[in-house]
DNA sequence: GTTTAGTTGCAACCGAGTCGCATCTAGGAA
DNA sequence: TTCCTAGATGCGACTCGGTTGCAACTAAAC
């Protein structure tokens, strides 16, 4: 398990890899079946260092196995997410509609996507936590998936 | 100005309605330009009790104008999200791919979707605000928009 | 009233995501 | 090891949310 900030607020940079083979090993736990294509694309999900669309994934994949396709690609993503194994994101449609798709880590994070320079970066927060456990009491609601994006300008777009 | 809690943490019901012409005097004030079909959008949006999605703006709109198009709905969307009179939702994709809208209130309130029976609801707490406070002097981002979104199971689903 | 920049309807278009179906294959059973 | 089948795949057609180019129209400044 990637050692991860346990209080405070600090900023962090982008998503890092895991172990690799982790998301293969869930899927092995939960009885699904691996195929030539499926590993593939857990394995660019895996090695990936910044977010991707499903677009980019394709492509990734495509080079470690040249049959994969787009509709498998899709089908894959929804997979992941019905297991909880992946985040979906739209960074505040910073670039037009599609999605973004991370690996999901043990602690929720917050997305920054700067209105300018088009740069995302992620913030782990105590303070999150907080929030959703009082959604969760105030509320009484059970929550699942969570998702904090903010648009705005970052430090260095500011300046200017 | 509508009344809205400054304090605490309260569940809030719907989106309420605000003084009607209010829209349509942010824009006077801004110089923008008002046609017969933005005067229907605007008031469609005023008036809506509910989320709304293109489409089903697009309907209402034409009830009171018939000859309001698709592409000028979308256009007007777009305008009032660069004048920062609207937000844009996802709700968690409960409902297919699109977006939904709503007037920006004083206040940002968190949406809880019921993954189950696909309820909407609202959520006003202090805490939001403090946590992005946080971000804002952590992290050196001026935030701009925000959204939380949180997917789960309300009060009355889990009990099944 | 004249003028014109800004707005509109229309129809064609785009790109993300889905689906039906014939074929293929992972992996358990014999 | 071979056989078998539920489940996965590639393909191509499709849906749907949203955008765009363009000629016609109009709000509002003069």
């Amino acid at each position: 398990m990637r050692p991860v900030a346990t209080t405070g607020a600090i900023p962090l940079p982008l998503p890092q890899t895991e172990i690799p083979g982790r998301l293969q090993a869930f899927c092995a736990e939960r009885g699904i079946r691996m195929t030539q294509q499926r590993r593939a694309i857990l394995s660019v999900m895996e090695m990936a260092k910044k977010h991707l669309d499903a677009a980019q994934l394709l492509r990734k994949a495509q080079r470690l196995d040249a049959s994969v396709d787009r509709s498998t690609v899709y089908r894959t993503l929804q997979l992941l997410k019905r297991q909880g194994l992946i985040d979906e994101l739209d960074l505040m449609h910073i670039h037009g509609e599609g999605h973004y798709y991370e690996r999901k880590l043990n602690r929720d994070h917050i997305h920054m996507a700067c209105l300018r320079c088009g740069k995302i970066s992620e913030f782990v927060s105590d303070m999150f936590e907080r929030l959703k456990r009082q959604v969760e009491s105030d509320c009484r609601f059970r929550i699942v998936v969570s998702r904090l994006e903010i648009g705005g300008y970052c430090n260095t777009c500011q300046k200017r």
